[in-house]
DNA sequence: AATGAATGAGGTTTCATTCAT
DNA sequence: TATGAATGAAACCTCATTCAT
């Protein structure tokens, strides 16, 4: 007798996060190109054919690996969505961006890893793995933070707070030892005085 | 009649360059494990064998590459070595790397796109292609700026800085076309005042 | 309550001529060795381990076909075996065999892609496949129509015949569209007329 | 000092030559998609990387040997091309065509052990491996054959004469050892005859 | 009777590197 | 200096077959 349906799903889906916990790692670790599919299935302790049983080809499980890695990303960000972005919103913008930096550290870590490598790039071009959702929230908020300070050239204002957030979590992402929680909480709490300013 | 050894020498550095330029391009752009030594030869208008009659390996071009690059930029911030920066050689500093910024634009990208990948992490990690005085040069520069702002963290304002020119220069890489040299100019001097601080 | 056990033979029955029917189709049109265990069970919407249920292998499987279209075809052509041939019993095999042409027309066309793949071929020279008897039965056949032109090298008649009968048939199967049922007869009277002669 | 151009264009038609004819050999005995490159290259002696340097892929080597039969063939039948085929003309073509299932024997052989596998016939149904002027040169004698033959369907007359070629050149091939070169004249002459009439 | 996850041998293809010329 | 034919290891992928359930 055959087992169920959703004993096969079970499996499934335990084997598929197994293969893309593994491939994920080797990926950001060692390179796309340059990682084998034999060496995931070595490490993943399966055989080169059951993976292509759950993904029909190398880019097809690296596809898969971005996609999962938005949706868990895009989980954190999903305030109420009215396009308009308020003071309040905006500091918890702030919270949540370094509640994830904290969070998933790990995670983050492997996309940004994943993310510079031209294979990769390549890939992400590719609208259908592209989080809109997010990168409008972040427009929005800019938007809003370029209006706090009428003064000074906005244009400056955004790269000013993009230049921050993308350094700042690139080198947390690259240079992990230096950048601790409390040194995460500190800093948290100067960005929200300089953006309050 | 023979070529003199001048002469010799002069093809070998003019075929160097032109193998070297085009594994550059090749190498930022489609990534170093995923460029052939085909593709570059093809490239190149020159045999397979004669690559491999500059370069013992793939990886040695690669290397000689970074090398190259890190001259490049050295040439730039080289000031009078004696460890110690006073402020007019801070804003030399910002000068001079808004400069590179503006005249190296080029190098720069192909530089950040290289030195993202896993493959070529690997390498640069090895330190006979570190160029240990241009690190040396930045943590004096911070140390100076950490040192004007008594009152906060100084890990705080050396990762403001950091995550600036991080940030900064990885966007005006990945997206040079909204990265004008106007603004570049306006930054520049915003950045200056508020260093001045 | 539990099947009885005529009717479990007839599940084994129905489900063979499935898999069966599929196959061949998939043998036929996309070639024996080109087609997957993976497509047959796919296409009869049953489970790779059944097909292996019912045939020890792919080549079971293959034989089993090759069987099967042999005794639909032979049960067109089994007259009375006395091993002489009548002018009516000619004639007989002239009807007998554009009766075949018409009604197993797909079966025919199936037969014909089938045996001349050369995976195929090679199985079908194995005595066990072979049907001796059909084979005799056409000798019989040229033998008597050789005697009827007494004063044309018989080899070149019997030539004559094969030739006409396998082009023919070959033509009948490759270009289905221009050979219509009323062409048929049309061919068959003229083909008794030419032989009467 | 590299060689000439001419000694590497002679070297890659030796080589070109070698593959093409076990190649040819082995997709026709065995059938295209059983026969690996594997066994081509051990065949020519060859390592698999060159067979990949002189032809792109497996299909790319079978278009090729295809294409290049098709030339061997299309020699023997060019006559004067303006569209009308006198009696002579079509004498001619018969005498040529027994020519050609004389002397290229073998390679008709694998022509046609090539051509009725359905990997093959999917390429060969595509138009830029079609010989259009042989094909029209055949409508053009059967035209003119069934002109001479008022009195009977025509279409009847040229599916006898099809039939015969096709029939007759198939067991040709299929079963060289009864089908002797004296056979062949003697049915030439017949087949003269039967035409004249 | 029936399922599909799992295997591993073997297929096609790529590519850094060597070498005779 | 310069060429490109040649190699073979290793890459990606397919598939007949097995087996626990």
């Amino acid at each position: 007798m055959p087992r169920t349906e959703e004993q096969y799903k079970e499996i499934r889906n335990e084997k598929k996060k197994l293969i893309t916990n593994v491939a994920l790692k080797l990926f950001a670790n060692e390179g796309y190109t340059r990682t084998s599919i034999n060496q995931i299935a070595k490490e993943a302790n399966i055989s080169k054919g059951l993976l292509y049983n759950y993904f029909q080809s190398k880019e097809e499980l690296l596809k898969h690996i971005l996609n999962a890695l938005g949706e868990e990303f895009s989980e954190f960000i999903d305030p109420n969505k009215d396009d308009v972005v308020t003071e309040q919103e905006a500091f918890n913008y702030i919270d949540i961006t370094f509640e994830m930096l904290k969070n998933q550290r790990e995670s983050l870590k492997y996309y940004y890893q994943l993310a510079f490598q031209p294979e990769v790039m390549e890939i992400l071009s590719n609208p259908n793995v592209i989080r809109e959702d997010i990168i409008k929230q972040e427009y929005l908020l800019l938007d809003f933070l370029a209006a706090k300070q009428p003064n000074v050239n906005p244009k400056i204002v955004v790269t000013n707070i993009i230049s921050f957030m993308k350094g700042f979590s690139m080198m947390y992402v690259y240079s992990p030892e230096t950048y601790t929680d409390e040194f995460l909480e500190e800093y948290k709490i100067y960005l929200k005085e300089f953006i309050a300013k």
